[in-house]
RNA sequence: GCCGACGUAGCUCAGUGGUAGAGCAGCUCUCUCGUAAAGAGCAGGUCAGCGGUUCAAAUCCGCUCGUCGGCUCCA
């Protein structure tokens, strides 16, 4: 059908602020081409007013307009987001009736839902799906925009049977719905595609899943085929030893190597147990911490694992997230009352009561009540995972209890806490989250309007006078309180949340908590829970991750192993062992009767920052030979000065003036 | 909890219905060693558990437990 002759010229605006002129109805791979030719093959969408476009859509009046490609976010995910049409095409030649939910571009590549009946896909599956997509990118057909009226769109997926979709179209208004059609096979879909499916000549099928309908886990389950795709073949050999090097850093993998912790069926799923060397890094974590919360008044303090049920409904745990605790313990009195204990899913509710053990004055507060508490709670079976998930962990937990004044304060105290033990950790990539009452729906919070917005803009003052810069969450604030989270990216960029500080108005007013003003009133104070870590058990899961399992000094179980090149030098070795543990630091000799090049690489395997090797030459001068893992053979020192750099080294690393 | 995959020696893994295997680790002996694996021998298993099919089950089927990947939830 041809347009109206429209010939008149349109000013396109590229991202440097530079314009060219074009015809109106130009496409964005023209416009691409016009500016190089490299560009328009390498064009994979086109943004044009913010709108990321397909590349051969008429661009019809003056506009802003950048070329999209791999290295666009939204290029990579346009592309992507192709590629799942080409597994749906794929699919549906090989299973027939199949019927799609939804199939969006994710982070790393895509996924698409689908409702394959009863049938499971395995590898096998896996395999011929992406080889079947791969045979139908070499057609190299178009991916064709449609505009569909709803009441066709409606009778097509009618005849399909397909009620995912039907479902889908039944939230779009008629006008708004677009079909995409590549080859044998038609879509709903908004779009942007990339022009053809020839691009997508390396597919990788990574795994499939199940997952609800919409996320309810009323609706049906179905099958999520997860999968990557990549223009060239150089890129998905990359991704695939990404992927690979993520293994390697597992700390469930490195966590059974390194002998730092295990789990047991007899003991039970989700509770782990530390080992000797986790142990070591562990309170060497916990140690540097509890040091730096001396220096801030955090008063440390030792409660009781369970407490009585009645402790619980106070605070309101019991039996609202009954699900997520261990079954309560309850058994009857003697007189025929029922009475319980529950082992505790928080440390708070103890803390509340260390607080009302005795009067305070506004003169007292902030009153710090710190404690490595235990708690356990019953996390659902399936999500379970290494460390990260579990059902008995160890919060850095502190509770402040202060004026409504004090708040900031705090905030800022906490912040750089946070931020020096991230940076003693070598942390560098992590972003803060303030969470935020949805002001549109007051009534599910607890606590004073004006305390609210106080307590907001005390946040919002307190990281940004400590140079902290956080993204605002509106509606994200737990019932209780605001807060500000601490999210860590490991080495492979994923991200999991940590730290955490977390204003509360509810428990203070449940336990009826007071302190005495100036005024001799009785008034409400502010609690604060805060753990810099978040938990112990995800810190060191993270942060054996973070660093593949090569802790920096100051934390590793072993700092140094001494390795006598023969058993004349046992005696030796052991004498150097002793001066370093005499020294402060966590030393072992090697008496095995290996040779050194064995005792050399178990202590490499076992990624202990250094090696000493002594031998006569050693013996004779009082030296060792130092070797630092991964780096090699080193210099051969006086064990004074090699004790020396040890301390020069945890000083650097801990970023403090060397005492 | 739900969907799917997986579970063989301390660890990593072979083993498709017919007598349970390898490497490493362990133990013993020999070697006494100079910067990432010395040599030989020995020992090690209710093939996660329970039940079923079969003349015969690590192998096929069912249930349970656990692990992993997701979904859902997370005070």
């Amino acid at each position: 059908m041809p347009s109206s002759v429209d010939v008149r010229p349109i000013t396109i605006t590229l991202p440097d602020g530079s314009t060219r002129t074009f015809e109106a109805g130009v496409t964005g791979y023209e416009v691409a081409a016009d500016i190089a030719k490299g560009l328009a093959r390498a064009a994979l969408a086109v943004k044009v007013n913010g709108e990321v476009w397909d590349l051969d859509r008429p661009i019809t009046d003056d506009a802003e307009v950048a070329i999209l490609t791999w290295d666009d976010k939204e290029g990579k995910q346009t592309f992507w987001h192709s590629a799942a049409h080409l597994m749906a095409e794929a699919l549906e030649e090989l299973y027939p009736d199949v019927k799609f939910g939804i199939g969006p571009p994710i982070d790393r590549g895509f996924y698409y839902d689908v409702d394959l009946g009863d049938r499971s896909l395995s590898q096998e599956d896996l395999a011929a799906i992406e080889n079947k997509m791969k045979e139908l990118a070499k057609r190299d057909v178009p991916y064709q925009r449609q505009p569909v009226p709803k009441d066709e769109a409606v009778a097509y997926f009618e005849e399909k049977s397909d009620e995912y979709k039907l479902e889908l179209l039944e939230g779009l208004e008629d006008g708004e719905i677009t079909f995409y059609e590549q080859g044998n096979f038609v879509d709903l879909c908004r779009g942007p595609h990339i022009q053809s499916t020839g691009a997508i000549k390396y597919p990788k099928l990574l795994n499939v899943a199940g997952a609800y309908w919409r996320g309810d886990e009323n609706r049906p389950q179905l099958t999520r085929i997860y999968g990557i795709a990549f223009p060239k073949k150089k890129k998905l050999d990359q991704f695939l030893e990404r992927l690979e090097l993520a293994r390697q850093r597992d700390h469930r993998k490195l966590g059974k190597e390194l002998g730092l912790f295990t789990f047991s069926q007899k003991v039970g799923p989700g509770l782990p147990m530390w080992l000797p060397k986790g142990t070591r890094l562990r309170e060497t974590l916990s140690d540097f911490l509890k040091e730096e919360q001396l220096a801030r008044g955090y008063e440390p303090v030792v409660t009781p694992h369970i407490g009585r049920l009645e402790l619980y409904r106070t605070s309101g745990h019991y039996p609202y997230y009954r699900d997520s605790q261990f079954p309560p313990m309850v058994f009857s009195e003697e007189d025929g009352d029922e009475d319980g204990y529950l082992l505790r899913p928080m440390n708070c509710p103890h803390h509340t009561q260390i607080y009302a053990n005795e009067h305070h004055s506004y003169r007292d507060l902030p009153v710090r009540i710190a404690e490595f508490g235990t708690v356990y709670r019953f996390e659902q079976s399936g999500e379970l995972g290494g460390l990260t998930r579990v059902r008995g962990f160890t919060q850095d937990d502190a509770h402040i209890f202060c004026t409504p004044e004090q708040v900031k304060a705090e905030f800022k105290d906490v912040i750089d806490l946070t931020l020096k033990v991230l940076s003693a950790l070598d942390f560098k990539e992590f972003t803060a989250q303030i969470s935020l009452r949805d002001p549109e729906n007051t009534g599910k919070y607890v606590g004073e309007d004006t305390l609210w917005a106080q307590a907001e803009q005390a946040i919002r003052e307190a990281a940004e006078e400590m140079n902290l810069s956080a993204t605002e969450e509106t509606g994200e604030a737990a019932f209780y309180g605001p807060k500000l989270d601490f999210m860590v990216e490991d080495a492979l960029g994923r991200e999991w949340q940590l730290g955490t500080i977390q204003v509360d108005y509810n428990l203070p007013e449940r336990f009826d908590l007071t302190y005495v003003d100036a005024n001799d009133e009785r008034q409400r104070p502010v609690m604060i829970h805060r753990a810099p870590f978040g938990s112990l058990e995800r810190f060191i899961g993270v942060l054996i991750e973070h660093c593949g399992g090569d802790f920096p000094t100051w934390l590793a179980p072993e700092q140094v192993r001494v390795l006598p090149v023969g058993a004349d030098f046992n005696p030796y070795a052991r004498s150097v062992r002793d001066t370093l543990r005499n020294a402060g630091f966590r030393a072992t000799v090697d008496t095995g009767d290996d040779t050194v090049g064995y005792k050399i690489r178990e202590a490499e395997t076992q990624k202990i920052p250094y090696m000493l090797v002594v031998g006569s030459r050693e013996k004779e001068a009082g030296t060792v030979a130092v070797r630092q893992h991964g780096e090699g053979q080193q210099d051969v020192r006086a064990v004074e000065a090699f004790i020396e750099q040890l301390h020069t080294r945890i000083a650097s690393e801990l970023q403090r003036e060397n005492e």
